[in-house]
DNA sequence: ATTTTTATTGAATTAGCATTCCAGAATCAC
DNA sequence: GTGATTCTGGAATGCTAATTCAATAAAAAT
């Protein structure tokens, strides 16, 4: 019933995503959302009550289209094994050859750095994403822990905890500096601190 | 000649830091650096010109002034082997018990996320920030390198680079979650991937 | 076909923002 | 002291932000 929508809200979220990447949360006006997707600044609130509520709904689809839980699905539906996996991981961020469409950083690593903890609500949102992924890294050294790929000298969790403080890190830095090649050798480093 | 002013722009500078690093830069009001610092708007514009000026005087101070550069001119003063700095310096960073007055981030870091490549100038300068610290690293790395604590295999500046990564992913993690202890673990591996 | 419900839209609304003005006060040179 | 200069502070300034409204349009339900 009903007047029927001349947006499709998904779409939205999506371009809202970019722009709040590109721009950041603060420095994106509804404006920009307005011009980004041709929806009326009345529909996006009839859609999503605010721009806050708009950037947690975008936040919450990034997590789940985000590269990096695709990719990792990805790996898994394909039986990677855990060192390639995590090899393919460092190649997404430091390999210059971007997939078409694709993000230029993270959502999620920009938020947090933004906002920090000064939103409470919003930084255990945020935290629980991060969680999320520094789960996946420590079950994936696990993984490569019993098959021998990785040493067991250290603990899957110290060593999962280690590559996501480094991926944020090189994400991060390469916000500023195109230039991912760059990274290419420390990810290296990373890779054979592994072993 | 001329009237005596009311304060001393360097407290204030160090006071808009502070707020800078809390907020971030769209996010603070110039409302918030008049009350931060108890001076009234029109001599803050007298003296710094724009909220963006006075941010970048921030930038310029807080490079000046910043744990990092301080840590390693202490450090180069007194002689401290290149393996004890770079501890130290992941001490810092992940050691819960905080010198008192010191800043509980990175102002770099979290400019560079906050702004990215967004305004050319000052990723430009961001940059040369960052540049200058990478640049730290790698020499230290090489001066562990010649006395033997670290091994050779690989360049200085990969390793100072991925020392400069996971520093700056730690500091951008923490800024969400005040565990720093977390990290400890990290770090203890990331001192081990130099030798 | 009329009612009910939901969406669209151009035009408000309200608030806060960065910034400026100007009259007055303090300091220095003479 | 007088004047030039510099700083202060309360009150604008003009602008843009996020958000809402009232009127209208479209679809489904009765």
């Amino acid at each position: 019933m009903g007047r029927k929508k001349h947006f499709a809200p998904e779409r939205v979220i999506d371009k809202a995503i970019g722009v709040f990447m590109s721009r950041g949360y603060e420095a994106t006006s509804v404006k920009d959302l307005v011009d980004a997707t041709g929806v009326h600044p009345g529909s996006l609130y009839n859609e999503f009550t605010s721009k806050k509520r708009l950037f947690e709904a975008a936040l919450d689809r990034y997590d789940a289209i985000s590269p990096f839980h695709g990719l990792l699905d990805q790996a898994e539906r394909d039986g990677v094994s855990a060192r390639d996996t995590i090899d393919m991981l460092f190649a997404g961020i430091v390999n210059p050859d971007r997939p078409p469409g694709g993000y230029e950083s993270c959502l999620i690593t920009s938020a947090a750095a933004e906002l920090g903890r000064g939103n409470a609500a919003l930084a255990r949102r945020l935290q629980s994403s991060f969680d999320g992924m520094e789960a996946r890294l420590c079950e994936l050294v696990r993984k490569g822990q019993a098959n021998g790929d990785f040493g067991s000298t250290r603990s899957a969790q110290d060593l999962g905890r280690f590559l996501f403080s480094i991926m944020q890190g090189m994400t991060l830095l390469l916000k500023l500096n195109g230039d991912r090649a760059r990274l290419a050798g420390a990810a290296e480093i990373a890779m054979a601190a592994l072993e």
